[in-house]
RNA sequence: GCCGGGGUGAUGAAAUGGUAGACAUAGGGGACUUAAAAUCCCCAGACCGCAAGGUCGUGUGGGUUCGAUUCCCACCCCCGGCACCA
């Protein structure tokens, strides 16, 4: 038999397809459509390796099948090569970028296109194109008019190496993501996209989309979204500094503004933390006004911090330390109190208001800080615990409200603890009581003591976080509680002790536990959670919980309290971002120059719209400068021009755009690539918009960030007419190296697509990446295992030829019928075995790739093709084995993971038309069963046997087939049955009393 | 710490309440061959047993159910995102 000869199938096919424009798209209103999108590739110097294409696949299988179900399909590739990486290869390399970029996406497209995918080339597009790069200017100056693109003098990141400002997205922490170098901070002149004036419609939308959620999340952490109230913090003297958002409310006080989002706790503010860079403390630094009396101690401690690196200035293990601001008070507007201020590197300028308002008692920061400068702690929030076991509270019951106190008493001589057990009760806990009229709760503590315990001779010592609620039920009073308890730490003094009463001495025993018993011990989760605390030193409780402590708000839950405080203190409602602007400047040469003119008598204006693209200059020598300007700025003449306002002398912009900005938009462009007039007509944006299903790896924020803020800006100046650009996200595994690390030039691991293609085929490659494993996972790469994709397309190919060899000569295209031919005249009443499987195969596969399962996909074909060769080695079917019809219907279901051998065999059966363009198969769900299923016997839960049953059988006569079954009955006989469980299809199961 | 996703043979994995390990790889045995490769057939979770058969088994411990990899509770571990973010 004719081996199959993969090389000379594909060249042929190959060759064909492009020749005859098969996949050409053009629009068609009568088709649903489909926009089916990879991540377009950067054309590095390294070309690629095996884990490039699987995307590539997913996304070429998926666009087939949308192809054959009668879609529309737009599913295009092209180059994204500005940046970074293709200018440093340049470099190295001593050729231009421009000329590095052609010669890398000749190879990518060589390498590409030997996998026989179906794109269609005339929309290919490269973000260098000065056609392409016209539209993301266009962009640029859209953004620029609406006051979304301004210049800023902020320190950025700057990366040493790669001697360019960094946007936040690009860092790593606090390395640069490309090239690993620690990044510092630097003023320069910069562009500056408002991203986060996005950042809430960017939050809103992601509810809708269908993206992984771990995308989604991410994208939610990176917005960084947190709800909480701005509070005006006056301080105790009049000073009237020159900024005015420095001002109090009245403008006569100066004020200074915190973020919190616990404005439930502001009774509980004892000291605010201002950041060193706080505008505040350089205006009082460098104020005239002695507002300071330790001016210079402040302002050491702000150039000391400035000189702290990114990791020394925000790594949370290291100790919470500042400087007072002596001289000034801060006022709680809850309570009119003084409290201390003080700059602190542990607040951070950038983010919320760059001051906060520290609470001691519910933040674990503030706690560390407070302890070290000796600042009160006080307690605001009291936690409710709730009881469990039987003292779980219960709806419906009455609720009795009391205020009450535990304490744990210890001999600090043997370090034990005293726990009271109650036996008719069936409890055991600290000592307690309720609190009667007139006792302060710690009169109460002491006296329950000694009623309790008959000890007299004892200190009570308070505890560090002595308040809480405790919810519960009492079983035997039939009413829930919620105790209002302070908690107290007591020691022995010594073991003078008094006679108990009778009735405490029946009720409880006395234990005197060691620190491990008393936690075997106790049975109330509030003592337990007591017992932590005061083993663990906790001295904070930073969770929500019932106000204390805090005036009119006593009692109120955090929750509505922080409304309300709000209000009363004149605070306004906010959400401040961790999202910062997009610093949009590099300091490169290879970026598409920013369309700006600087003018002495106008200012900063955008280059017109008719004299886009600015082109990138050619240049002598294009290496950064690393002084922070751009290679451009030594083009005088290219930089000197004239103002196009006043038509005087001007200078360009000379800062490119990074790496970032092409990718933004360009898949609007594969929608209507040449069009010279907009970047995309209404007309098919209308008609291809959005991405119907994208895919990718990596870039979880970045790109598909950056993406979604140009796009909603787009839709904002009606340039396109969705909110969002990708529908369905589809999330790229990556492949790794057979070792297991990732494939890389450096580890000499890389394994090369086309030496695969070469040895394996196309199709077993194509089959292999998405059989490895589910699509989003990551898998090494196993040479071993692709011998066995390759297997099954030489055994389609096998089979192939013998079901043509049987069905004698070829027939031509005659009418193809969408419908399977049924079977019903053999079998009336159901399908045969290799009916019921291919239909099954047809429900399977189909579903399988629309849900990006491709590996169950080619799982089921597998098991198809096993029992199609035997069906048709034995003839085993009535009918004289595997019909052609079944053979082709298999091939079309095939077709898209494996183009060319199917495409190879169609053509043998006689096709004259391509198999790309036939219908795709539909199942017949009254077929999906053959005439008997197999279904397992339990007795007790264990299987024991299985049966064959007609799918006609009744229940009666399954469980009488399944009593008589001898491996069952054995398990049966001498035993009573309680129930009978009969699921049709699948399992009886026996009961057994 | 918070958020998201996971944990199943030697390996990639399948099964989302109904015979756990489909499909495939590696492995073992056999056929064909002078031989090898290729191809085809058979075996293959662990333990006990000559076998028939039995017991155990999807990170750990509990629960719900006739029945749990699947649902619920607690915990352990791994991967990813964010993190001194107030």
């Amino acid at each position: 038999m004719e081996h199959y000869d993969h090389k000379k199938v594909e060249e042929k096919w190959q060759k064909r397809w492009a020749d005859s424009g098969l996949y050409k798209t053009t629009e068609d209103a009568s088709k649903p459509k489909s926009f089916v999108l990879d991540m377009f590739p950067y054309p590095s110097g390294e070309g690629l390796h095996v884990g490039h294409p699987k995307g590539y696949i997913a996304t070429d299988i998926y666009s087939r099948m949308k192809r054959m179900q009668g879609h529309n399909v737009l599913h295009p590739m092209g180059w994204d090569a500005f940046g970074l990486p293709a200018e440093n290869y340049a470099l190295k390399n001593k050729v231009h970028p421009r000329v590095a970029v052609e010669k890398n996406i000749a190879t990518f497209k060589e390498q590409l296109s030997i996998i026989g995918f179906n794109y269609d080339w005339s929309r290919e597009i490269n973000t260098t194109d000065p056609e392409y790069y016209k539209w993301t200017q266009w962009i640029f100056v859209q953004l620029f008019k609406k006051g979304l693109a301004y210049q800023s003098n902020e320190p950025i990141n700057w990366c040493p190496s790669c001697m360019t400002g960094l946007a936040n997205e690009d860092l790593d922490g606090n390395v640069c993501e490309r090239c690993g170098s620690v990044v510092e901070k630097r003023a320069l002149p910069q562009w500056v996209l408002k991203i986060t004036a996005y950042a809430d419609r960017m939050l809103k939308d992601l509810d809708a989309l269908q993206w992984p959620e771990h995308i989604k999340t991410a994208q939610r952490n990176w917005i960084g979204r947190s709800e909480g109230s701005e509070i005006d913090f006056l301080l105790n003297f009049t000073f009237k500094p020159e900024a005015n958002e420095n001002r109090g409310p009245n403008g006569e006080k100066a004020a200074i503004k915190v973020f919190t989002t616990r404005a439930d706790t502001l009774f509980g503010a004892t000291f605010l933390v201002l950041a060193p860079e706080h505008p505040w403390v350089k205006l009082a630094v460098d104020s005239n006004h002695n507002v300071l009396e330790n001016k210079s101690e402040v302002a050491a401690y702000v150039k000391a911090a400035a000189a702290k690196t990114e990791i020394e200035r925000t790594n949370a293990d290291k100790e919470k330390a500042g400087v007072e601001l002596k001289g000034v008070k801060a006022i709680n507007p809850a309570n009119g109190e003084e409290i201390p201020m003080f700059i602190a590197d542990y607040v951070l300028g950038g983010y919320g208001t760059g001051a906060i308002m520290a609470v001691p008692a519910h933040d674990e920061r503030d706690n560390a800080f407070a302890k070290k400068y000796n600042v009160p702690v006080k307690q605001v929030i009291a936690p409710v615990y709730v009881l469990d076991g039987e003292s779980t509270p219960q709806d419906g019951k009455e609720l009795a409200k009391r205020i009450v106190v535990s304490a744990i008493v210890r001999n600090p001589k043997n370090d034990t603890y005293i726990v009271l057990k109650f036996p008719q009760k069936g409890i055991c806990g600290f000592v307690g009581g309720g609190v009667e009229e007139g006792e302060t709760p710690e009169q109460t503590a002491a006296r329950e003591i000694v009623e309790e315990t008959g000890y007299t001779d004892f200190t009570i010592k308070g505890s560090v976080f002595p308040i809480f609620y405790g919810h519960g039920y009492k079983p035997r009073k039939d009413i829930n509680c919620f105790d209002y308890e302070f908690f107290f730490i007591a020691e022995l003094n010594s073991d003078t002790k008094q006679e108990l009463h009778d009735q405490d001495k029946d009720a409880h025993e006395i234990i005197w536990a060691s620190k491990e018993e008393v936690e075997k011990l106790l049975t109330l989760s509030h003592h337990r959670k007591l017992w932590d605390n005061y083993h663990n030193g906790v001295s904070h409780y930073a969770d929500d919980g019932i106000l204390i402590n805090s005036g009119e708000f006593d009692g109120l839950e955090s929750g509505e309290a922080r409304v309300k405080i709000t209000e009363k203190v004149g605070g306004k409602l906010t959400s401040t971002y961790k999202i910062k602007d997009w610093v949009f400047s590099r300091q490169r040469y290879w970026g598409e120059p920013i369309p700006i003119i600087h003018c002495e008598k106008d200012g900063v204006v955008a280059v017109p719209e008719d004299q886009l693209p600015v082109l990138l200059p050619d240049v002598e020598s294009y290496e950064p400068s690393g002084t922070g300007e751009s290679p451009l700025a030594n083009i005088t003449d290219w930089v000197n021009t004239t103002c196009p306002t006043c038509g005087g002398p001007a200078k360009r912009e000379t800062n490119t755009m990074p790496q970032w900005a092409g990718s933004s938009w360009y898949y609007l462009r594969f929608m209507d690539p040449h069009n010279n007039d907009s970047l995309v007509s209404k007309e098919l944006e209308k008609y291809w918009a959005p991405v119907d299903v994208y895919v990718g790896g990596d870039h979880a924020v970045r790109h598909l960030i950056y993406a979604r803020f140009w796009h909603k800006f787009l839709y904002d100046i009606e340039a396109v007419s969705t909110i969002e650009p990708f529908a369905r996200l589809e999330f790229l595994g990556f492949i790794l190296a057979e070792d297991g690390r990732k494939m890389s030039k450096r580890y000499g691991n890389v394994i090369n697509p086309t030496d695969v293609v070469n040895t394996y085929g196309a199709d077993a490659f194509r089959a292999y990446e998405m059989f490895m494993g589910p699509f989003e996972n990551t898998v090494a790469w196993s040479t071993a295992s692709i011998a066995g994709t390759a297997r099954f397309i030489e055994r389609v190919w096998k089979l192939g030829a013998s079901v043509e060899a049987s069905e004698g000569a070829p027939q031509g295209d005659g009418p193809r019928t969408e419908q399977i031919p049924s079977k019903e005249s053999v079998y009336p009443e159901s399908a045969s075995n290799t009916e019921a499987l291919l239909h099954q195969t047809i429900k399977k596969v189909g579903e399988d790739i629309e849900a990006f399962k491709f590996n169950t996909a080619v799982s089921q074909m597998m098991i198809f093709l096993n029992a199609a060769e035997k069906t048709h080695s034995t003839g085993s079917e009535q009918e004289g084995g595997l019909s052609r019809e079944q053979w082709e219907i298999f091939l079309r279901l095939l077709a898209p993971f494996a183009p060319h051998v199917t495409e190879e065999l169609w053509e043998k059966l006689g096709h004259t038309d391509s198999i790309h363009m036939a219908p795709w198969p539909q199942f017949d769900p009254a077929l999906l069963a053959s005439g008997t299923v197999t279904v397992a016997v339990q007795v007790n839960g264990k299987i024991r046997g299985s049966i064959e049953l007609t799918t006609s059988a009744t229940e009666d006569e399954a469980l009488t087939l399944a009593r008589s079954n001898p491996s069952v009955s054995k398990h049966l006989t001498g035993k009573q049955e309680a129930k009978a469980i009969y699921v049709p299809r699948k399992i009886i199961n026996f009961v057994l009393k």
